[in-house]
DNA sequence: GCATAACTTGAGGGTGTCCTCAACTTGTGA
DNA sequence: TCACAAGTTGAGGACACCCTCAAGTTATGC
């Protein structure tokens, strides 16, 4: 990744480190908008020495969320592996919300709390490329209902993380049950018409790089 | 209401006036947080003005949410009328969220995305003041699964609030396909055995009162 | 009309965050 | 060992919002 960027000192690598280390647990803890003041003391380093590994939020931002959005590929790809293709599906996403409370910044990241760059994207990207197929293998095995659609996954993931943010501290596993609700209907046994169409994809891009409160 | 107090001079009535219809405004287009300078200019008056008449952004809110609030007694009503449990359940859920999808401050109130204060949350009583009636109705009637909460009506707002507020400018109707679902987990014939109990009165208010963010 | 209480005004002080940069310190290669 | 590039520092300017208050303006009752 460092193509052609000399080597840092030993000294400014470690407070590098130092800095990614705390950058990960002060955003788990307290969310992407965290001051950034709080990451340099974490990380026994001036703001000044913060800006100049990571010269915006964002770049700090960069360095630290996409590892956490591509766990979500080891999630779906544990999930797809599991023979049940209903299975599949449900593990994947109380996988996911798990992570989701356990990181209140990847928490943030995928309820858009915040704007994303195109770094972060690219990570979800990567994180999300095989729920299509667990979808889809779902829908065929006949166990979830056909007019769900990968988009619609997205809006589950919205309303789960302010369920999931909101109870937290209080009861950490109250999704769990939400969630069960919402996947019971989600089976093909339990739908009913739909009264408005997924969102197509221009839509779901539009909202996933909306202007953003 | 103004017990006691002498009456305002006619133009600072009428400014009091102008000033809570601006507040409705824009509290219902930038949500709760808005800028108070924006209200006082949106009135025509100074900001030393809208300190004047409200002297903490608190007393704004709560010269202004209660009203939106209690509206949901009035969906709560209809909801009643409606011989069919179920269809008043669904008519519930479905007014209030349409109204959170027209009124941001709404959403932010009822999605707890701002501390609320003891009239705020006493409104909140009278809004939600029939809704035990209409969940245990349904439940009674059989269409409504029998280990569906009133708590959970809490967890299915904060929610649906994500979803609404999301999507809001790109797709406003994307909650109804959210929320179809979602009813459909709701229904006595397709509900499975749930993980987690519902929240205790205790939790509830500890979730509702919380150290907010 | 006038005196006066009621009301309005907006500059300005406070706070918390962002990010910069000139002066300082320190690791490193010769 | 030492020169100097590399790295660090933290005071401070910018910004956006909070809220206050001394000085001005205006409605109202006499």
């Amino acid at each position: 990744m460092p193509t052609g960027s000399r080597p840092l000192r030993a000294d400014a690598a470690r407070n590098r480190d130092k800095l990614l280390a705390t950058a990960v647990r002060v955003f788990g803890e307290r969310g992407l908008d965290a001051p950034l003041e709080e990451v340099a003391r974490g990380a026994g380093v001036s703001i000044g020495t913060l800006y100049n590994h990571f010269p915006t939020r964002e770049a700090l931002l960069d360095a630290v969320l996409p590892h956490r959005i591509i766990a979500l590929d080891q999630v779906a790809a544990a999930a797809l592996a599991d023979p049940d293709p209903w299975n599949g599906f449900v593990r994947f996403v109380e996988g996911l919300f798990e992570l989701q409370s356990q990181d209140r910044g990847l928490n943030d990241a995928l309820a858009r709390r915040t704007p994303l760059s195109p770094e972060v994207l690219a990570a979800c990207h990567r994180g999300f490329r095989h729920v299509d197929r667990l979808i889809e293998r779902a829908k065929e095995s006949g166990a979830l209902r056909a007019d769900f659609e990968a988009s619609d996954l997205a809006t589950l993931i919205w309303a789960m993380s302010q369920v999931i943010r909101q109870a937290m501290d209080t009861a950490p596993d109250l999704w769990r049950r939400c969630l069960s609700f919402f996947l019971d209907g989600l089976r093909a046994d339990a739908a009913h018409p739909v009264p408005v169409p997924a969102l197509t994809p221009e839509q779901l891009a539009a909202v996933l790089q909306g202007p953003d409160d």
